[in-house]
DNA sequence: CCTCAGATGGACT
DNA sequence: GTCCATCTGAGGC
């Protein structure tokens, strides 16, 4: 009984364990492997969402025709970027949805993780009001099955948008904490991206 | 289950 | 003016 009572603050604590800047400062598709299964936590009106993170994308700016900084393009939107990694990178896409990255690599290396889908964790109910205006009991099936498994639409169950661009992502109102461990996951290309020629092809999204 | 049109606005040329 | 790292609901099967 009392091993069942440390095992269990044990694993509670690991949750909380925030992921440091030297996680990310690292190769990028090692970075978007090693997001599975870790939690992204958004603090939002004292209440501490959660989703576990199941797909990634790499976008990796010196040969990636896909990533916004490709060939080290520098505007306004990509300066962020180029950050040290560790730091948010959100951005607005077809006019009204979001999408959460996670900046990777050395300060002045344009490379970011998309990150693609989750699984709600906690304070699924707070979620679910701001993502669907309703309890989470309430949601049909396909709605429950279509929670957060898609950029647009994690970012819109955890409330983020272009307001949490560029900031660190080892504290407060968003972090990303160890989580579960990952034994498999599958490799393929990544989503419409179409457009970026031969980088179409490479295998660089991640998913369980 | 599937496909597809339309929404919608900022970033960039 | 064009493009876009998307989502939803409607309609078909």
């Amino acid at each position: 009984m009392k091993a069942d009572t440390t095992a269990t603050a044990n694993t509670c604590r690991k949750f909380m364990t925030k992921l440091k800047p030297d996680f990310y400062t690292r190769d990028t598709l090692t970075v978007a492997k090693e997001l599975l299964g870790k939690y992204i936590v958004r603090e939002l009106d004292g209440h501490r969402l959660s989703v576990m993170i199941t797909e990634t994308e790499a976008y990796i700016g010196s040969v990636d025709k896909a990533c916004h900084a490709y060939n080290y393009k520098r505007t306004p939107r990509t300066s962020t970027l180029f950050n040290k990694g560790g730091c948010s990178y959100v951005y607005l896409i077809y006019g009204m949805y979001n999408c959460l990255n996670v900046v990777t690599e050395a300060e002045g290396e344009p490379c970011a993780v998309l990150i693609r889908g989750g699984e709600p964790i906690m304070d699924i109910e707070y979620m679910s009001n701001i993502r669907y205006g309703k309890a989470y009991h309430e949601l049909t099936k396909y709605q429950l099955n279509n929670f957060c498994n898609g950029p647009g639409k994690l970012c819109k169950a955890l409330a983020i948008d272009k307001s949490l661009n560029a900031l660190p992502l080892d504290r407060p109102p968003l972090y990303i904490t160890e989580g579960k461990k990952i034994h498999s996951f599958n490799t393929g290309k990544r989503i419409n991206i179409d457009y970026a020629e031969e980088a179409a092809d490479f295998p660089w999204r991640f998913y369980i």
